[in-house]
DNA sequence: TGCATATCGTTGCAATTGCAACGAAGTCAA
DNA sequence: TTGACTTCGTTGCAATTGCAACGATATGCA
């Protein structure tokens, strides 16, 4: 009984991790530009696209729609995103980058990829900790 | 420009594992004990020692002292725990479990060490896996 | 065409969270 | 012993979050 250590347990320092990793990311853009993690993310997945809806961006980050459209909502009144109604099918909204949100943007992506590569070399074997990562990710999509 | 996909970006994907693996080890619990998260730690904890204090929970495993606090407080009132004041230092609320909240534990910790094993048997290289997420925390330690 | 059903994005509301301030208790030095 | 300072745990309150329901639009079948 009792042999059991919370901090030597895998979903444990998983969750504190990421915690950590996330909140030293959030710190390099949080002051500057004042927007959240939720922000960031649909930002940085704007930066991929021309035109995004909100449901494209709940679907692949898997943020609940909510999120993103208050996401959205505080990202347009900052003058970071548009968003425009669908042509095609009208009850899409379609969010892409103003110049100022891609200026953002542009600044702050060299610093997480700086911050990834950091990451990254402090543990041996890079690659195989990006694959490690990516394959435990994988084989939890069906738990959706 | 913009050949960044958030998708395979490590903080993000440390992020959405850390989110599916909690989620998934939560509803080994949540259903059978109606316990959240902050409280499965907590007993976690107390599971390890006999005699915890809210701080010293809050210090080990990161948690907020409120969160300890109120977790506490649940858990008591459900008659899991059992709270005292310290008796050498009356400023502090010593944690124990009620027998009823061991029976607990020794429920929840066999199905949580499944879930990790099985975790783990997804990926090649278990004993790596483990030390590859341990030698990354430490590594943010500093940043606390 | 018309009606039932599904989808998209938003919002109201309740639950949760985080912070800061607080009272209680302890420590230390004068 | 007293008084300033620190530490511990709790709580009030505001901000955030998640869910469910909603209006608007689209789709599909009779």
């Amino acid at each position: 009984m009792a042999d059991f250590r919370l901090d030597d347990f895998l979903p444990w320092q998983l969750a504190e991790l990421a915690d950590r990793v996330s909140r030293g990311l959030s710190g390099l853009y949080r002051d500057k530009f004042r927007i959240s993690v939720a922000e960031w993310r649909v930002v940085a997945h704007l930066s991929q696209a021309e035109k995004v809806s909100v449901r494209e961006i709940h679907a692949r980050v898997r943020m609940g729609k909510w999120q993103v459209s208050r996401a959205a909502q505080r990202l347009e009144s900052r003058g970071y995103i548009r968003k425009r109604t669908g042509r095609t099918d009208r009850r899409l909204v379609e969010l892409s980058l103003t110049p100022k949100g891609r200026a953002m943007v542009n600044e702050i992506i060299p610093l997480a990829l700086e911050y990834e590569k950091e990451l990254l070399a402090r543990v041996s074997g890079k690659r195989e900790a990006k694959d490690l990562i990516r394959s435990l990710l994988r084989s939890m999509e069906a738990s959706n």
